[in-house]
DNA sequence: CAGTGCGGGGGGC
DNA sequence: GCCCCCCGCACTG
């Protein structure tokens, strides 16, 4: 492993970061001394300088389901972010997850992948597209360059993170080895459990209706299915998970796609298979916690996007949220309350964990929101190749019952409560936040309610180019997901260790 | 079959 | 010219 500058004082700052560079330059940092960790979950306007020997980084990896972008320059790869894909009915699982699927790097694929149905209830599947870079969708540069691999990204994700690919993967496996073991009934007791065996990848399905087993596994297979439980972790962190595919690990363990562990800030949501903590360190502010719901606190909930947002939002910036009544206030929360909302907060400059919160308003999910002018070609890209999308009201959000969704949001405010983060009187500004969202480039002046610190994070850099120039900014640390505003509130005191990964 | 990278080409600004 | 996107192709696992 390269050598890793994350673990002094200024390990919140990538060593991409600590050098004025873009990636457009003509002449890129040459040898680097140091090396950034592979990030997984980039997210924001950052830039990382991997080892040309990083082996995630010679394949241009990355946990969002990033595509090729033409962008005639054969020396820099461009990608852009597909989105996830989710349910359209927003249905709710057994453990008040949602569906949030990868969405297919193919064309084709995705195609073929939105016209399949959720496997928990059967509705459509949708693509939330993303749009976190002024209405367009967020971009991934690589150079190779010498010994170095250059890594810029350009936009704030705003929307649930979707399956890791490794994740993805390692489902697919196992599915094909439910699929095998299924199809050959006859050497199998009749009293052996089938469906409902722990070993059923599908055990986090028992929601669902009850299936015939062929159906079942149709089902499954065909969707890849997945749960919001490690999606909606837009947590940047978990770029200090070590994800790993450990597929005998999650054959042999059936229970639960998560474990309950005592401590509420460490509630595994995920799968065996998907991430592997690093430590608990990894989890401080985890926001696995505000997905976990308790069965008993699941109402049939059946406003996915409210629960989505919320964990998205919380995972990137519960922080914020820990003492606040999120219950509440998001509960009560509308669009003509005239308050600024957590996006407004949230600058698309480097303080990229707090993204554009474009969930937060359940009345409005960001992705239903008009698009900006400039989103125009991006909106027509959207049709054409998402399915699903559509400008209107979410069709959960139709169903919405309040009740449910403080239900969820009560949940997920208990994870919050375990953040070492102060809160952040807010107010909401619905409107504003949406034209942030939709024109990051237009912002207004963000509102400093109560004092956030993590605001200067965005204030820090204004304009996109800025965090490239602006070396040695404090807030340009603002690493991926919950990472910054981590890193950011580490600045304002609070002790935190953000490099905890290990590769 | 899907993921990935390349490159031609169209269209908007 | 730049950016976005679509499309087809070839290669790979």
């Amino acid at each position: 492993m390269p050598a890793d500058t994350t673990q002094d004082a200024d390990s919140l700052l990538s060593y991409g970061m600590k050098l004025t560079w873009d990636i457009n330059d003509p002449q890129m940092p040459q040898e680097p001394a140091h090396f950034d960790h592979f990030r997984e979950w980039p997210d924001g306007y950052v830039r990382f300088i991997y080892s040309s020997q990083e082996k995630k980084a010679q394949r241009h990896l990355s946990g969002w389901a990033m595509r090729n972008t033409n962008n005639h320059n054969g020396h820099i790869l461009k990608k852009s972010c597909l989105g996830v894909v989710v349910c359209a009915r927003a249905c709710a699982l057994q453990d008040g997850s949602h569906l949030q699927l990868r969405p297919a790097i193919c064309d084709k694929a995705r195609l073929k992948q939105q016209q399949k149905a959720c496997p928990n209830c059967h509705s459509a599947l949708e693509l939330v597209p993303c749009r976190g870079h002024s209405g367009y969708p967020v971009t991934n540069f690589w150079r190779l360059d010498g010994n170095a691999i250059f890594f810029q990204a350009k936009g704030v994700h705003d929307h649930p993170r979707p399956e890791s690919k490794s994740e993805t993967e390692a489902r697919r496996s196992a599915f094909k080895r439910q699929m095998a073991s299924f199809y050959q009934p006859q050497k199998r007791s009749s009293r052996e459990p089938e469906v409902g065996n722990p070993q059923d990848i599908s055990g986090n399905l028992s929601s669902m209706p009850a299936l015939e087993p062929t159906e079942r596994l149709d089902m499954i297979a065909d969707t890849s299915f997945s749960m919001t439980n490690q999606s909606c972790l837009s947590f940047p962190n978990s770029d200090v998970l070590g994800v790993t595919c450990d597929l005998p690990t999650f054959q042999g363990d059936v229970t639960l796609p998560f474990q309950k562990y005592s401590n509420p800030s460490i509630y595994l949501p995920r799968p065996p298979w998907s991430y592997e903590l690093a430590g608990p360190v990894g989890t401080g502010p985890n926001p696995y916690p505000t997905l976990y719901k308790d069965p008993s606190s699941i109402a049939d909930n059946t406003d996915w996007v409210h629960l989505n947002s919320l964990q998205y939002n919380v995972s990137s910036y519960s922080s914020y949220e820990s003492s606040l009544d999120f219950t509440a206030k998001y509960h009560g929360w509308k669009p003509t309350h005239g308050k600024p909302g957590l996006e407004e907060r949230v600058d698309y400059g480097q303080c990229q964990a707090v993204t554009t919160c474009p969930y937060y308003n359940p009345e409005l999910p960001c992705r239903y929101l008009p698009r900006p002018p400039a989103g125009t070609q991006a909106l027509q890209t959207v049709i054409t190749t998402t399915v699903a999308y559509q400008a209107y009201q979410h069709p959960a959000l139709k169903h919405s019952d309040s009740m449910q969704e403080v239900s969820s949001l009560a949940s997920c405010t208990y994870a919050s409560e375990n953040l070492p983060v102060p809160i952040y009187p807010q107010a909401l500004d619905p409107p504003d936040a949406t034209m942030q969202a939709a024109s990051p480039s237009k912002r207004a002046p963000v509102k400093l309610p109560g004092d956030c610190q993590v605001l200067r994070c965005a204030l820090a850099s204004p304009h996109e180019a800025d965090p490239f120039r602006t070396d040695g900014d404090a807030w340009d640390v603002c690493l991926s997901g919950m990472g910054s505003v981590v890193g950011c509130l580490d600045r304002t005191g609070q002790p935190f260790t953000f490099e905890s990964e290990e590769f």
